[in-house]
DNA sequence: CCAATAATGCTATAGAATAACATTATATTT
DNA sequence: AAATATAATGTTATTCTATAGCATTATTGG
């Protein structure tokens, strides 16, 4: 199984997370002829503040004014890069949140799944054959042929389980 | 496997369908003692009229007016019904589709998960052991509780996949 | 440098969901 | 049955999520 859970939802040296996630970015881009512009990488960095999916309007506040002009930037300029973020693998879309999370382990092929805490917000995404296989199976004993999945399960993550005395 | 994907892709007869579902609705929350007034009815009706999940404004736009005063039912009031029938169980929410759709069988315990045709708009719900088992044991592996699933697949349906000739 | 393409800025609007308060219907108590 | 309490619906406005359309600016390739 394959899982960024221990930094999901334990402390952790968060800017190496952080940075070692621009880092991929910037390589995959980079190997796909595609741009990583000043903007989107923004967008990313902020999306990768926390372990924790954000919402597109909560990254339109807490994103730094445009270096350049020192304006805003608005909604549709950060809609555009969760686009372009989501068709290059580096952050998913949270279905029941209406949220976008950072990808831990973009480039690598896998059907995620997500573990998302209740009680903290945080998410962490993990893929498991066994799932995948289950769903598979599943799908072809009603004939079903599967394009895509979107498995998101909310319950108590480990530190959680401990702060709620039940 | 508990489904009703034989009903949900392939052509029956729909009425028994609707009417099924609205008997046991009817039965079911006269066990609960809770009130399915004639407005809960007709979007439940309205939901049941396909198998294909429907957003709540295309319920609002589907329902007939209003029999009493013969105006338009507006969203508030659909919206309403909707989070009634969602706690009776009646019916279900598509995150990825911000849509709703009947369940086939309400009052029954099951972790569902929902097979979405991107051609016909189709969903079949399903139940199935090993799927829940595989989500148990993949959650405990990071250690956390699990308290609700999504699992939404979206792929093409039986009839679909040969009408596609691909 | 010029033309073509890509990215961003900006305004407006579509779509999904709910808040707040008034009104009406149903249930409960007397 | 009348009075009261509770539940459901009507109505208007608003919030939140997402995108359309077009102008402007930046980048790339010749």
């Amino acid at each position: 199984m394959l899982t960024n859970s221990r930094l999901a939802y334990h402390s952790h040296d968060h800017k190496r997370c952080v940075s070692a996630a621009l880092t991929r970015a910037k390589t995959l881009c980079d190997d796909s002829d595609v741009r990583l512009t000043p903007i989107r990488e923004a967008v990313l960095r902020t999306i990768w503040a926390s372990h924790r999916p954000l919402g597109a309007y909560d990254i339109v506040d807490q994103m730094a004014l445009n270096a350049a002009s020192g304006k805003r930037i608005l909604a549709p300029t950060v809609y555009r890069s969760i686009e372009f973020l989501l068709t290059q693998g580096l952050i998913h879309r949270i279905a029941t949140l209406n949220a976008y999370i950072g990808c831990p382990f973009p480039g690598s092929h896998h059907s995620d799944f997500f573990l998302i805490c209740r009680e903290c917000g945080s998410a962490a995404e993990c893929s498991a054959d066994q799932l995948n296989i289950a769903v598979e199976q599943t799908a072809k004993r009603a004939d079903f042929k599967v394009e895509s999945q979107v498995i998101e399960i909310a319950g108590l993550c480990p530190e959680c389980q401990q702060g709620s005395l039940k």
